[in-house]
DNA sequence: GCCCAAGTGCTAAAAAATTAGCATGACGCC
DNA sequence: GGCGTCATGCTAATTTTTTAGCACTTGGGC
């Protein structure tokens, strides 16, 4: 669908940054598993912000990272992207597997939150 | 956290792959958006099998390829993958998330089966 | 003000990914 | 069997990514 447009280390690099919201290029680097040299991650920061991936502002002397887009908007898309390669976009069918797989880590509670969460989403949409 | 180890082309083609199961190289190139030569998809699906990403068997007088982790594993994978890196891992924070987002366009019929679902999930486990 | 440290961007080199061209092998048809 | 088509896998060239080195800037302490 539409094709992928970040490379591996720039892909790296953005889930990192949303996983840890913001940081220093020394944050980000520090999360890499096989981190290379910091300029280098500097160059590819720098080649994000070029995209308009990431954000960026001053911080003192140094600069804090971040993603472009809000956080919804970037959870939105990713649960969709999911959805649809794995399967074929139907909602029900990708929350139904989550489910299962999930159920057995969930207390509960948390299963009752989840459910009591569905009906209280039924209720104050419509109209 | 696990660097990406795909590049740009061999993820849009495992992406491709995921959504329609199985093809030929041909159905593949079909499916991308900028496809380039025939051999050049090729190419890359080669390296996939090699790297062991993709599986290949023949039929007929061509290949059909598909995804090599069954599929289960792959969506445990994707899901695994996104939930920590926009719900710090914490599962009930994204359920929760996607609910809300997709409220709006499940029937009453779906969330019930969801909540009915869930309920099921917790009975069954435990023991 | 002067220095040190931390942080930065640029530049150019190395490595990896992406690509097309081409020669080869299999299949079906006449 | 001979021929055309379709699909394949190499190979080698191009393009993109990834990388480190280095010189420059900024801020704080003394």
């Amino acid at each position: 669908m539409t094709p992928p447009t970040l490379s591996r280390r720039e892909r790296e690099i953005m889930d990192i940054l949303h996983r840890i919201q913001s940081g220093s290029a020394a944050d980000i680097r520090a999360e890499m598993e096989s981190p290379p040299s910091d300029s280098a991650v500097r160059t590819i920061l720098g080649l994000l912000c070029d995209k308009g991936h990431v954000h960026r502002e001053k911080q003192g002397r140094k600069f804090l990272y971040a993603p472009a887009a809000t956080e919804g908007r970037a959870k939105r898309s990713a649960l969709s992207h999911l959805s649809r390669t794995f399967f074929g976009g139907r909602t029900e069918d990708a929350f139904a597997f989550w489910i299962d797989q999930e159920a057995d880590q969930l207390s509960d509670e948390e299963l009752d939150r989840l459910a009591a969460r569905i009906q209280d989403a039924r209720k104050s949409r419509k109209k």
